[in-house]
DNA sequence: GATGATAATTGATCCACATCATATCAATCC
DNA sequence: GGATTGATATGATGTGGATCAATTATCATC
């Protein structure tokens, strides 16, 4: 038996409200709840499914965090994503009969399984679980082409910026603490997913802490001036400026 | 009366393998057909939606081709995707009122119009239709998932390569010359959408024209070594001239 | 065919970030 | 406890592509 029955339900997970269970009501949270398999943590390092693994399950982090990285042809890694508790991994395999990308543990996690013919099953009898699945894609492909936006047309300093900002707003709406938190992520695949290099991203860390954006303390930062930082990931910190001067 | 009837049917459409019919059974797609709304021709430069205009429908390209694009706080533009005959756009705001990006014209194009509250509903009675939909969404998470490892890790000669390699293929795919097309986009959004200045395009396009791979002649490319292109566009070229030379 | 306007080319210069090189620190393993 | 390993930091140097600048097609309009 790899399958727990460790008494965690949808019903009762404080993290319901940014997973599928948000659209749903008593009866279909219900039927939700019983497909999901809870399965025993993941350490550090391992693997939850690897590209061309077949593809069974969606998954949704329980506990923990989770990067997804492809593979190039000529055998780098590229880091396309990082999830939290209440993230759902897998979508971008949906078409295919093997996952298109590899989800490794950043830390000691857990997560749900969701197998996908029961879940495309269910999702033919209820239709706000169809609408809640497309409505995740389709904000997924939203928040890709932001990212295309800040690859393209930001510079390291902005990157890193909207990166931070963007992971303590992800903690806080999880109930954690926005303005301090222990990263689970190296500054490798920081860069990794930012387009820039472990040595770029040390250095602005210690920038960043110099201005009193920021405290670092090895893996432990601590958000100083969230508004500022957030103005300047998006290279507006001359109008912020401004306005705070008037 | 802005609608035409002007007799072109899902059922004889040329790219409906590429598009939402691919899957569906003649009954279903009559029913599809009959939702759809065929619009007058777009002009060069026409908006098809731009950002923020209520999210009404989805469209799919019946002829030409169109732009998406995001806007930066700041005021740039990112061009996020090109589509051509028998895409789908919209998929970024299913979960919004507004559409969170513009389509713009491209040159003169027709585009279906599929109004969404019925395809949603349609999506209910159809399984088939649903699988459809978030297959393609599926696929697209996907493709902007290797953009990003081409923006990350691919230097400006490889991004370009890939492009008018990727671009080449689709052509194919829709029974258009893959070895011969007329760029509907200018060297400036080319750049923009794979993070490069107009120069730099224009640079490795006459550079690529020395090198044997094309020529260009204004608008009008064609692609001479496609293989090595491809190869190329990875960052695999040693390795195929290694093969070639064997 | 003249007149702007927009798009593309080409060269010269610059700079943000990569790359290279070393050093430090923490964690893990004999 | 010393050795090994992986992550981080920081300085010195190099470079790919941006930026700046000037010219030339290309296209639309009258």
């Amino acid at each position: 038996m790899t399958q727990m029955d460790c008494s965690i339900h949808c019903q009762s997970c404080s993290f319901a409200h940014l997973c599928l269970p948000v659209s749903l009501n008593d009866n279909e949270l219900e039927s939700l709840d019983d497909i999901i398999e809870r399965k025993k943590p993941l350490q550090k390092h391992d693997v939850l499914f690897s590209k061309d693994t077949p593809f069974k399950s969606l998954f949704a982090v329980r506990s923990g965090s989770f990067k997804s990285v492809i593979q190039t042809e000529d055998g780098q890694e590229q880091v396309v994503g990082f999830h939290l508790p209440g993230d759902l991994i897998g979508f971008d395999s949906l078409d295919a009969p093997t996952h298109q990308s590899s989800a490794i543990a950043l830390e000691t996690s857990m997560v749900c399984e969701l197998p996908y013919h029961m879940l495309d099953e269910m999702a033919d009898r209820f239709p706000k679980l169809r609408k809640q699945i497309m409505s995740y894609m389709s904000s997924d492909i939203q928040q890709k082409h932001e990212l295309m936006m800040l690859l393209n047309k930001r510079k390291a300093e902005e990157r890193l910026l909207y990166f931070l900002t963007h992971l303590s707003q992800r903690y806080a709406e999880r109930g954690f603490s926005g303005k301090q938190f222990n990263l689970t992520i190296t500054r490798n695949e920081i860069g990794n997913y930012l387009g820039l290099t472990i040595e770029t991203i040390s250095r602005l860390l210690t920038r960043f802490q110099k201005e009193k954006l920021i405290t670092v303390d090895g893996k432990l930062i601590e958000i100083l001036e969230y508004d500022l930082m957030l103005a300047k990931s998006k290279g507006l910190q001359n109008e912020l400026m401004q306005q705070l001067a008037c």
